[in-house]
DNA sequence: TTAATTGTAACAAATAAAGTTATATAAGCG
DNA sequence: CGCTTATATAACTTTATTTGTTACAATTAA
């Protein structure tokens, strides 16, 4: 998986919450539906707790819910629940060198620009259209579910 | 350095590239610049050869050169030239799970949608005015080049 | 022919990410 | 109350990726 793995997985928790539609669901479901372990499962969400996308439940017939109406939890909300880096490498200063000292500065306003532009096209989509789209697909299909 | 660490290197070369005024530039003077072994810059040179953006001669006295004019060379042509995976990671699927079998074709339009987006923000710069600001900003200051 | 340089393969080291184990805490239930 | 099931999180291990290094063939100027 990449830097940005965390990212896919925040949405597929979100989709299979939605769509499994149980009002709690453990992390070890949501493990088997991403194929991971359960604690893998709970750091993830452990941030989408704290940008008020998922509550939780603890003790036993504990679990997840989703916490905002889905046509209000988008994935530009997701994206920057689990965002730990900056999009793009920020450079380090090479004080030896005109270029290499001052490299930072010189593309820090387009870099932001670029990871903000992302904004727009992540904003349209939200987990309630994922799963529109999802049963769209399922109709048409004959499939497990877990 | 993360796994868009070339972009930013690669953004490195060119800049330095074309601040140095020289006509030739080695591997070594601009992995002094990157604090880098002359390896790396070059493989990270041999795809933004590949796109044409920077040339090279080989043998004594040889080296690098900015092959196209560098109000041409944009970041986006920077970072189209240097990207090796998509920006996101794609869900593998798991065929035992209709969220985890799907997941992939839900997110792929959005995914795209969210990379192509930057393309505008990364097009609006360029090598001629990276240096610019660079120049501007050593005019303010004394500064030593290597 | 020698020295300097690119091009690239092969390998080593470092880093980051993911997975695992363990344990404390919480809560339902008999 | 004590047992069971679950979250929360820390610590550690494993794996994968990236970067760095070494080595060497090919090229070219002097």
């Amino acid at each position: 998986m990449q830097t940005n793995g965390k990212f896919t997985v925040a949405i597929h928790i979100c989709t299979y919450m939605h769509y499994s539609g149980k009002e709690l669901v453990t992390s070890q479901q949501i493990a088997d539906s991403v194929k991971t372990n359960p604690v893998v499962i709970r750091r993830i969400i452990a941030k989408l707790r704290e940008a008020g996308i998922i509550g939780s439940i603890a003790g036993a017939k504990g679990g997840f819910f989703l916490n905002k109406p889905v046509e209000q939890i988008t994935l530009w909300d997701i994206y920057l629940a689990v965002k730990e880096n900056d999009l793009f490498y920020k450079p380090k200063p090479n004080p030896d060198c005109a270029v290499g000292s001052n490299l930072a500065s010189l593309v820090d306003d387009s870099f932001e620009a670029a990871e903000l532009s992302m904004k727009g096209a992540l904003s349209n989509t939200n987990i309630s259209m994922l799963n529109e789209r999802l049963e769209k697909i399922l109709n048409t299909e004959d499939m497990l579910s877990c």
